[in-house]
DNA sequence: AACGTATTATCGTCATACCATTGCATGGCG
DNA sequence: CGCCATGCAATGGTATGACGATAATACGTT
C-alpha cells in the first residue's frame, strides 16, 4: 500500500476526517503537529491539506486554524471522499442517500442510453453480461462483471454529469451486489433481467429499458433493506481499493 | 476582486484548463516557467495544481510534466469547475448535459422534498416566494429570489448526494431563469406555477408537486432551446462570481 | 537493428525564513 | 461597570534554495 508521500497524507488525514475523529467544526492540529504525527514535512502537509480544502472537507485561516466542514459541504461525488467513507463504514443514511440516488439516476440515464447508445457502448455491455453468463455456469467473480454491466450502461448516457454519478454510485452498486450475490441462486436469477435491460437498450426502447431496469433496482432495494434491517452498520468494504479502478 | 495567491492561481489556471487553452492530453509549461508568468513563488503554483489535481484536471509526474486530463475526468459537480465553465463560454452540449440532469434531478428531489420537508425549509421557500411576488409588483431581481425558491426547495430534500447536485445546477438554473425572464411577463405568469408547486409541497403530496414543477421545467426548456436554436454560442455570465454565493 | 545504459528534464520532498491575518487579551475611556 | 481600541501572539500564507526520485530520451554497445 506505498505509493507516495502526498497521496498516503492526504488519504490519512481525509479518512480521519470522514471518520469523524475530529468532530465538525473542530480544528485539527496545527501544521507543525501534523508534521511530527506524520513523519513528513510542512510543504506536504499543506498540499495534502489544499487537496482536502478543493474536496470541500475542510477550510483554514490564519490563527483560525484549519477545521473541518460539515459533511453537507464535503464533495460527495469525488471518489476519494466516496472511498473514504466506505472505509469509514457505510453508514444506513449514506446507504440510503446512495439509494435514492441509484433510484434517480439509473431509470433516467438508462432512457438517455436507449436512445444514444453507440455499437461499442452495446458491445462493452454485451462483453460484460457474456462474462456473468460465464460465472453463473462455471464460476468466478461475478460482481466484477454485473458493476461492468450496469456502469457501462451509465457511461453510454452521454452525459458527463450522470457519468460522473455512475463513479459514485460504484459504491452502492458494489455493496448492494455483494449483497445479492449472497442469496442463493441470486446470480442465475437475475441474469435474464439484465438480458431484458441490455436488449431494450438494443432495441433502442426508453420506455422498456426503464421497466426493465426498475426491476432490478428494486430486487436490490429490497436485498440492501433485508442487510440493513438485520444489522446495525455494515461491515467496511473488504478491498476498497478497487474502487479507484471503477472509475 | 482581490483575494489571496493561492486563490487567483487556481482560478487563473483552472480557466485556462477549462477553456481549453492547453488542448487535452497537453502538457502545461514546467512549474518554473508558471511562476514567471503568474509571478507567485513555486510553492503557489504547486499547491494550486494540488487543488486542480483534487478536482481532477490534471496529473503531474516527474519528467512527465503536468498534463490536463480530458473532460470526462473532471470533477463537473465541484462548484469552482462549474464556475470556470462558466466563465468560458456556456457551449451548447454543456447546457444539454445541465439540462438533462435537471429533467433528472428535480422532480425526483421534489418528490422527497414533498414527503420530508420541515416547517424550517417550507419557510425559507415561502419568503423566496414573497420575494419574487414582491419584484413581480414593485421591481427589482427576480432572478435571486427565483434561484433561492428553486435551491431551496432541492435542499429540502434531505439527500445529500441531491443536494449537492442543487449547487451544480445553479449555473443553468441561472442561466434560464435569465433567459425565461427576458420574455414580457414572464415572471408574472410563472409566479402561480411557482405556487402551486409550494403548495403541493406543503400538502405532502409528491405526485402533485412533481406534476407541477415539470410544467415549469418544460417551460424552461423551451426557451433555452429557443435561444440555443438563435445563436451559436450563449454569452458568459455577466457575474459569475455570484455563484459562489449561491453554494 | 535491438537492447541496455547514461543523461537530463521535471516533479517530489525537505528545510528555513519571513510576511499577513486574525483571534484574544489587555487596558483605557465613557 | 461595560464597551471599544490597541497591541500581542498564534497560525496559516508565501518565498527561496537545495536535493532526491523518476521516467522519457538519447546515446552507445553488442
Amino acid at each position: 500500500m506505498i505509493k507516495n508521500v502526498h497521496g498516503n497524507t492526504v488519504d490519512h488525514i481525509g479518512e480521519a476526517i470522514v471518520a469523524g475523529r475530529y468532530g465538525v467544526g473542530a480544528s485539527i492540529p496545527p501544521e507543525p503537529v501534523l508534521c511530527l504525527e506524520l513523519g513528513v514535512s510542512r510543504t506536504v502537509v499543506r498540499e495534502a491539506v489544499k487537496s482536502l480544502i478543493a474536496k470541500g472537507l475542510m477550510t483554514t485561516g490564519p490563527k483560525v486554524g484549519t477545521r473541518v466542514l460539515p459533511p453537507e459541504h464535503w464533495n460527495w461525488f469525488d471518489p476519494d471522499v466516496i472511498m473514504w467513507q466506505s472505509k469509514a463504514g457505510l453508514t444506513p443514511e449514506f446507504l440510503r442517500d446512495l439509494q435514492d440516488l441509484r433510484r434517480v439516476v439509473e431509470p433516467a440515464a438508462i432512457r438517455l442510453t436507449a436512445e444514444r447508445a453507440t455499437a461499442k457502448d452495446i458491445a462493452d455491455v454485451e462483453e460484460a453480461y457474456a462474462g456473468m453468463k460465464r460465472v453463473v455456469e462455471g464460476g468466478g467473480d461475478y460482481v466484477t462483471f454485473d458493476l461492468r454491466f450496469h456502469q457501462g450502461l451509465l457511461r453510454a448516457c452521454g452525459n458527463r454529469m450522470l457519468v460522473q454519478m455512475s463513479k459514485a454510485l460504484g459504491a452502492l452498486l458494489r455493496t448492494s451486489f455483494e449483497i445479492s450475490t449472497r442469496r442463493k441462486d441470486g446470480p442465475r436469477n437475475s441474469l435474464p433481467l439484465h438480458r431484458e435491460v441490455l436488449d431494450a437498450v438494443i432495441a433502442h426502447d426508453p420506455d422498456r429499458a426503464e421497466k426493465a431496469i426498475r426491476v432490478l433496482i428494486d430486487g436490490a432495494r429490497n436485498d440492501i433493506e433485508e442487510v440493513l434491517a438485520s444489522r446495525r452498520r455494515l461491515p467496511r468494504l473488504n478491498e476498497p481499493a478497487r474502487m479507484l479502478k471503477m472509475a
